[in-house]
DNA sequence: ATTTGTCAGCTTGTCTGACAAATCCTGCAA
DNA sequence: TTGCAGGATTTGTCAGACAAGCTGACAAAT
């Protein structure tokens, strides 16, 4: 009987690989300032006093540093000193966290990634058909006639069903979410581009796809919340469905 | 008439404040790893080419390389060089890169970011509706019987909160869904923590949020995905506006 | 008494040179 | 062809130095 404990940690749980000491430097700073050891807007202790402390050289320290500020932990002022992010829970979200260690997403890895984007597409598509304007209809409409136009050339259409989504992500009027999906689809065509021969898309899928397109369209121009809904899901479940299909096709 | 680009940029724009030489050297190789100038797998420039070609010395190109690599863009390998990562759409998603320079979120920030996370709960929600176990079931009643308890006591229940929320997460069976969704709660328990003053929810507020939090109950017990996603949307709708209310009242 | 100018000390940013550790590559021997 | 040794290459770490910017104290002027 597992107690529902709350799995907050993972999110900014430090990479089990950490290369050498800066990553280590890093880790031992970031667990002081999530203890509450440092609170927002304090002053970390000085480069030269790190250096004493941990006898490491500066560059160590330095290098850990910048890691805690890409990270979004601290902020450095020159003259000043290092000062810990006055916004600590705006720290970034590490999607890869979990599974930075294999080479990539394992099947249930994928099928959950797919999930994830089909709530966040769906929840998208609710809201571009509540607040879709004339010139939001008008970008989806031209998006969807360039991927009518590719269709029938060579061209597979990969940018403009990009296009595409992105209108849908503008239409929603949500810069949050439109970031988010943007993300998640990069993650995915990245992950296309890896294992996915171009020529697949060239056959029917792409006009089955082109079909859930349109109960898109149709359902944001219609301002239906619901339709719009199911449809964007069912277009991520069904493009999940292919993704897996061409995955078992042989790479020759 | 704004044509449709792909705002995709936005998610790893360079933060505009850039401290210095090797946040710019960082920025120039992210460009060109984004360009395909280098494809995932490529061998960077090493250290010493890479003083030679910009004419920095080798702690400003080693910082920049150490940013890139925390970044998740590229991996280095001791003896052997600095490779672009393999999986480049795995890189973090920054949801605090758009307003990195104030000092917090506005209100019409705050909406978009409650609205991201109603998204996410309500897709959690549905999902847990048709997944839940027993066990998750008996670890969503204890939840709600802690909530019950701190409700009487002086207690203001924000724990329990969080395991309740956690218990719907676990229900769903879905890590990254899990994982982004304690990333937005933490989120909001540290804005929270910042602008609310603890006795603001010892009033009629938690005992409404209780309610919520019984038709959510209800619904996943039922197996009812439509009742169980509409409860936790408005479950955030709710706390969004309980949020607003709190934060005009005097600070005092 | 308050404001302004100056300066000394401190902290981060950058540069230089060096050595250690790990990897890659070449050539030689079996 | 295979195996191994050894040099060359590359990243990791260290040490010292100067430049750039900030802070606070003190003196001078209003």
């Amino acid at each position: 009987m597992p107690s529902p404990t709350i799995p907050v940690d993972l999110i900014l749980a430090e990479l089990p690989r950490s290369t050498g000491l800066s990553a280590m430097l890093a880790g031992r700073l970031a667990a002081s300032i999530r203890a509450g050891e440092f609170g927002p807007g304090d002053r970390l202790p000085t480069e030269k006093q790190l250096v004493e402390r941990f006898s490491v050289s500066r560059a160590v320290v330095r290098e850990a540093i910048a890691r805690l500020k890409t990270d979004g932990f601290v902020e450095t002022r020159q003259g000043a000193g290092a000062f810990v992010a006055p916004r600590p829970g705006l720290a970034n979200f590490r999607i890869a966290a979990l599974n930075n260690e294999m080479g990539l997403l394992d099947a249930a890895d994928l099928a959950h990634v797919f999930e994830l984007r089909g709530v966040i597409e769906a929840g998208m598509a609710e809201l571009a058909a509540q607040r879709r304007s004339a010139a939001d209809l008008a970008a989806l409409n031209a998006a969807f006639a360039q991927m009518e136009q590719a269709l029938q050339s060579d061209d597979n259409g990969a940018a403009a069903d990009d296009s595409f989504h992105a209108a849908v992500a503008m239409a929603a009027h949500n810069p949050y979410l439109a970031q988010f999906a943007a993300f998640l689809a990069q993650h995915f065509s990245a992950t296309r581009a890896l294992t996915w021969q171009p020529a697949a898309r060239s056959s029917g899928s792409t006009a089955a796809a082109q079909a859930e397109h349109r109960a898109l369209l149709d359902a944001i121009t219609r301002g239906d919340p619901g339709a719009a809904g199911a449809a964007a899901r069912n277009h991520i479940t069904e493009a999940a469905g292919r993704y897996r299909a061409a995955d078992k096709q042989p790479k020759g």
